[in-house]
DNA sequence: TTCATTTGATGCCTTTAAAGTATCAGTTGT
DNA sequence: ACAACTGATACTTTAAAGGCATCAAATGAA
């Protein structure tokens, strides 16, 4: 019974619980008038009789029972509450608020939150979507504790580290002529027409593909800009082209669209976790850690 | 805010909340220095930094921000308490712990009991099952506040009034000869097998029951004794006697008996509360109100 | 009955925790 | 360079809380 709650609401607990003013005392180390002071006092303030006593007899009125059992809710929860900002101040409790794209909740992501739930249980995740400029700006402005995003990261005061690599793959319609081979070389999709990201939104990853596309010696032809991934699936369902995409599982779940791994090729995307470096949440230390 | 949580506490909140210790310090209508030394204090007391501050600038630490969640609750439950004591001493919450009987529960307490809940919703009800004998020595030593039992009441502490009567019905097996009759006269029952509640556990019902084949002119012969409605419903289906019972919905909804109201008959079984006449539990006043 | 014992409540004085005042040191923006 | 803030510290004052002695009522044993 600490000194968490107001000296009176503690003694009238204890008294409660002894329904003995002396015994009261004694468990309180005070005197005896001290306890009944306080029991009057509060009463006075409360304007409701706690304790039906005479000079023999203390018991509680239904007020009391009343009173109590709530007292013994804020009670417990104000000893538990030093042990969690302890915790929290550890990084095995508190709150997260954390960013990601497309490429993470449709790859590693979901695993990763789950390993990281059963090790911090306490620690409560707030997942927002966002691009990855957006996130670069959520961070700067403490908006977002850590961000899942795709570099580059330029400014100094954001730090970050690889989480995740996924190689390209190519996504086809179903009965494209290509869908045949088990593996493409990215030139060979030099002639065909692209559905990419539209570059305002996706805007660290549209430049990434189309380097990609000049490397193998083109420049990918537009057909379609979408602004997320399932609009990017979905035209190319609808054969309105093709596009790059870093592997992960959802899209091979698609039974409307093709995967083909790429040939000879080391492109990667690789998605980063950054922070800012000021940012001093324990939980974000917890997460980084476990990242890696 | 009042004065319910140590004042470190409310210090600590209202600069979390404020996040300026001058601002907070004007809330609290005390002067700057005195909100200083309570934060630190707490910080002291907790082992946690809670905030960050330089002379420019205040914020919470993670520590600071689950401590204050913390806080929130139990001073929101803190002030709820005072208005929850003073609702339980008008009978308005609070807590009854009510005995019933086998007429009680089969009869009319489960559309008594919503009505009370629809109208006393913060009463908290604990049912609990006991014959009429053992809720008179519940109530006397307080572990009832309220009983719903078959007289008589002989204690001059035990108050008690009238809570519903039913007429009695006999009850047949299916295919009884009687069961053809759309009434019964009691002396038609006559040389009938009776199975009735064990007098020791039935010690109020059963003797009321013998009384009225008294005054109908004969003795019932007994064939079988059990211990609950269930177990005489079932020993009545099962072709070993018949019995009365008061009319209620229950016996009316099993298909291997027949109910026959009794003709010229005014016997009625008598429910009734009771409660001990020291008992000041506010809520136990607002139930019997509404019982009337 | 009488009287010692125990209960919670009161009055008066003391202690101590909390508040006030004045002031300091560190930033910030003009 | 300096005025205008910030939160922290030192010292004094105040008021809340505590202790002691005692009371009145109830109980139970002699």
């Amino acid at each position: 019974m600490n000194r968490f709650l107001a000296l009176q609401i503690r003694y009238f607990m204890v008294v409660a619980e002894e329904l003995h003013f002396r015994r009261a005392s004694e468990r309180l180390h005070v005197a005896q008038p001290a306890v009944s002071r306080a029991i009057r006092q509060l009463e006075a303030q409360l304007g409701v009789k706690l304790l039906e006593r005479d000079n023999r007899n203390v018991a509680l009125t239904a007020g009391g029972e009343a009173y109590y059992q709530e007292c013994r809710k804020a009670a417990d929860i104000m000893v538990e509450a030093g042990a969690r900002a302890i915790r929290a101040a550890d990084g095995l409790a508190g709150h997260l608020t954390i960013g990601y794209i497309d490429f993470a909740i449709n790859g590693p992501l979901p695993r990763h939150l789950s390993r990281f739930y059963e090790a911090f249980p306490e620690v409560s995740i707030e997942l927002v979507r966002r691009n990855s400029h957006e996130q670069l700006e959520d961070l700067a402005s403490g908006r977002l504790d850590l961000g899942l995003l795709i570099g580059p990261v330029t400014s100094e005061r954001i730090a970050h580290r690889t989480f995740h690599q996924s190689p390209y793959v190519a996504v086809l319609p179903r009965d494209h002529p290509l869908a045949a081979c088990r593996t493409i070389p990215l030139e060979a999709l030099a002639n065909e027409l692209f559905v990419i990201g539209h570059p305002d939104t996706w805007r660290h990853f549209t430049p990434q593909l189309q380097a990609y596309c000049l490397e193998a010696g083109f420049i990918p032809r537009v057909a379609q800009e979408a602004p997320n991934s399932d609009s990017i699936f979905g035209l190319v369902a609808a054969r309105m082209g093709v596009t790059l995409y870093p592997d992960c599982e959802l899209s091979h779940e698609r039974s409307d669209i093709a995967i083909r791994p790429l040939e000879n090729s080391n492109a990667r995307l690789s998605i980063a976790l950054a922070w800012h470096i000021d940012n001093a949440n324990p939980a974000l230390a917890s997460f980084i850690e476990q990242a890696s």
